[in-house]
Formats: structure tokens, C-alpha cells, sequence
DNA sequence: CGGGCTAATTTTGTATGCAATTCAAACATG
DNA sequence: CATGTTTGAATTGCATACAAAATTAGCCCG
């Protein structure tokens, strides 16, 4: 679920097209992105007043962003207390890692069935330039080509449904994963289990694939757990 | 994701506890059930004017409401020109029972380790129950406890997340669900897939659970989309 | 009679006003 | 000194006013 408020770059879920764009939802898309960029920090109070000044507009299309959020699951509503932003604990990031495991496991098997050779060949194409990032521990770079892989597998699942909430939930997991900071090993381990997705992909093992990246989720949570709890002390 | 816009009986996402109701909280659940009970059909445009005298409130909260139910997917946003309840195809609808096919196995697994036996035995009188309004004919009742039954299901598996999701998801498909006039020999089958459900959950079988539910959810799919194709002649 | 233009009406989108609740600070009290 | 209370300010929630679209209706002209 969880579609765009308006044809948004991401999530496709109304009119793509000329069509015009609502306050609100920019608004949303600004929001969202503070959020998950972290530089509007999880449990921090969201003040109408202070939002409106930061983002020129009145009252209402922030009010209406903030409802369209909680309902995505980035904030949370506290009837006559505004909205704060939703705390990031170990159990929700545990949670949202297992789920994310099973949306990415379904898509790759769907993948294998349905996508088509110029997704393959984009996919890895991508592969490629992640390693180039990787080879000259460039992190940023190294993380958007990764999203950008994951994102291209899921999509090209052939299932928009799951794609979008695929996307949704990503958000989060993305909030979180900030912090995590990659020791040379595990970013090494990582790489290579990259390798082997592609792998499968282009082989279409529908029953490999899928278990590949369940585990390769499984590993990215383990070093996101990790971060949380070294912060957290 | 989709938490709900506050201590609704839905989704537990904010604090449970006596807060006070917000009037937008209100007509979110009121504006879902119409358009999951099918009142407000797929496609029909929702006016501002008569959602508000209809709901006696102001369009503020219905305003905000709208956005909500977009983020959740049950309506969508036309800028400039409101809003409609999300239409229902064929292609969703296939999309949507893949994907909780995807979640429900999922759950399946993760309830064979993590269900108490409070949990099964809950379940278990429901099944019984079910069988009873299936031997009496009462179709209404048999569905409202198969709800519960998979509902259970999903919660037992103790990930809050995905128990979320499920509700969001699950709500899209009741509502195309409604339409689907189950055979007798179908309606005989089903039961026959619960019972062996029921049977993997007692045994914990945590291979064959989500296997049983994935093709259980598949056959519903059939069904629905078959009553989808008579009605679109 | 039909097609296309213009004007009136409706409807949506945004801003603002007002009431009610919450929050905070000063104060009183044990 | 801690704790509870009162009072004022700030903030939220809802309603409404205004502006900008879109839709409709009427009209002219072919």
C-alpha cells in the first residue's frame, strides 16, 4: 500500500504526467526526506508553527502531511500533543528487517519469472558501478547504487503493489541504517553477497535467489542492531 | 507500515490507554469501513460537502482524513480535482493476494516459534467455531471467523509490523472480497485447508505452515477474481 | 442539430481565526 | 527542599473565509 499523496518521484502510485502539484504534498516529500535523512531525529516533537516557518506555508497542508505520514508510519499522532517522529527501538528495526527479508525474498522470486532482459542487464549494470564505489570506499556513492539495486529488483518483480510497499517500508528501514557504519569486513561480506544475488538473478534461480537475499537482509540487520545498541549505551 | 491515526481498535500503533479522541481519527474509520463494506464503491469520487454533512463535521478533518486513507491506499488523490476510492482490478487484485500470500506465510513461520499455546488454543476454538457457522450455512458469520482466524494468525507471530501491514492490506482485499459468492464444493475445500492449517500450527510445522497458507490465500485469490470477471461481463 | 467558446457555479486548496487543551513557570504549602 | 497548585502562554484541533482551480451551463455560430 501506501501510495504516493500525488505523483511524486517515489512512489508512482497516482497520475504520473503534467499534472499540478499540491502544497501538501511536497510538503510530505520534504518531511519525509528530513526524516529519513535523520535531520529531523526520531522521538523529536514536530511543531506546526516551527514547520510552517521552515517550509513557507500555513498551517493546513502541514497538518494534512502529518496525518498522510502517520498513516506511512513515520510519525506518530498524539491526539492533542501534535506529532512526534516515530522512535526508532531494536524491536521495530528487527521487525521491519524480517518483513522487508519476506518482501525482497517474494520479489526476487518474482523477479526470476518476470523480469526482462534489459532489467537484468540495468541491474547489473548497477552491480558494476556499486563495485567501482566499493573499490574506491566511496560510502554515500556506494549506498545510493545499493538502494538503487534493490529498488530495480523489486520493481522489476512485475508486482507495483509490493513495490510500493516495499518503498514505504524501506523509508524506515533507510532511517535507521544511517548509522551504521560499515567495518571494512563486513562491507567486503556484503560485496560478495551482491555478487552471488546477481548471480542468481541472471541464472533466474527462483529458489536460490530468494534465499539469498532473506540473508543478505538477515546480515544488514545485524550490523544495524549492532550500531543501534552502541549508540543506545 | 500504515499505523493508524490513533488508538483505534484497529491497529494499536499509538498509545492504548484513555487519550481523547481526535474528530479526524473518527471519520478515518468510519470513511474505511464505507469504503471496505463496499458503500462507497471503487471509483466513485469523494465530495467534501456531502462527506461533511454526511459526517457532521467540518472539511478539516475530512480533509485529513482523505490524506490518511491515500497513504493507506484506500483512496486516491486527484490534485486539483479530490479524491476518489482506490478502483479495483484485476491486475491489484491478483497483486494484492501474491503479496498477502507473501505476509501471511511469513506469519505462519514466525507464529510456529513464537506462538503461545494460549495463542493455538484461541485459534483452535475459532476454527470450531468456523466449522459450525460452515455446517449451518451462515456464510457471514463463517467469513467474519475466518477473519479472526487469520488475524490471529498474524498477531501470534509477534511482529507488530507485520501485523500492520497485514491489517492495511487485508482491508483492500475484504473489499473486493465481498463480492466473491463461494461454492459450495469451494467453500467445502476451504474448510478443508483450515483444518490442515489449524493442524501445521498445532504441530509447529514451520516448513509446511507457510506453504498451506501461501496456496490458501492462491485459491481465494481464483475465486475472487473469477467473481471479479463475472461481474465486469 | 452539434461543436466550441465564455461565463456562472461548484469544488478544491490554502490561509486564518477561535476555542479548548496542554505545557510551563511562578508561587504557595507541607 | 520537594511537591502540588495556579495562572498565563503556547499549541493543538476544528471551523470558516478566501483564492484558484475545475466543472457545468448557456450561448453563439457553423
Amino acid at each position: 500500500m501506501n501510495q504516493d499523496i500525488q505523483n511524486s518521484s517515489v512512489s508512482p502510485a497516482i497520475e504520473t504526467g503534467a499534472e499540478p502539484r499540491l502544497l501538501a504534498a511536497e510538503v510530505v516529500e520534504r518531511l519525509r526526506d528530513l526524516i529519513i535523512q535523520g535531520e529531523l531525529a526520531p522521538g523529536v516533537k514536530l511543531n506546526e508553527r516551527v514547520l510552517c516557518e521552515r517550509l513557507r506555508t500555513s498551517r493546513t497542508p502541514v497538518r494534512e502531511a502529518i496525518k498522510y505520514l502517520a498513516s506511512e508510519g513515520l510519525v506518530e499522532l498524539l491526539p492533542n500533543r501534535g506529532a512526534i517522529v516515530t522512535p526508532i527501538t531494536a524491536t521495530t528495526v528487527r521487525e521491519m528487517f524480517v518483513l522487508l527479508g519476506a518482501l525482497e525474498a517474494l520479489a526476487g522470486e518474482l523477479a526470476c519469472a518476470n523480469a526482462s532482459e534489459a532489467d537484468i542487464a540495468e541491474i547489473r549494470a548497477l552491480h558494476y558501478e556499486m563495485l567501482a564505489h566499493h573499490a574506491r570506499g566511496e560510502l554515500a556513492a556506494y549506498f545510493r547504487c545499493n538502494q538503487q539495486i534493490h529498488l530495480r529488483l523489486v520493481e522489476c518483480a512485475g508486482n507495483a503493489t509490493l513495490a510500493n510497499s516495499y518503498r514505504a517500508l524501506n523509508g524506515h528501514v533507510r532511517r535507521a541504517r544511517y548509522m551504521a557504519n560499515l567495518s571494512p569486513e563486513r562491507w567486503g561480506h556484503a560485496v560478495e553477497e551482491h555478487e552471488k544475488i546477481l548471480d542468481a538473478l541472471i541464472r533466474r534461480d527462483s529458489a536460490l535467489l530468494p534465499a539469498l537475499l532473506r540473508s543478505h537482509l538477515n546480515n544488514k540487520m545485524l550490523v544495524v542492531l549492532e550500531a543501534l545498541d552502541q549508540q543506545a549505551v
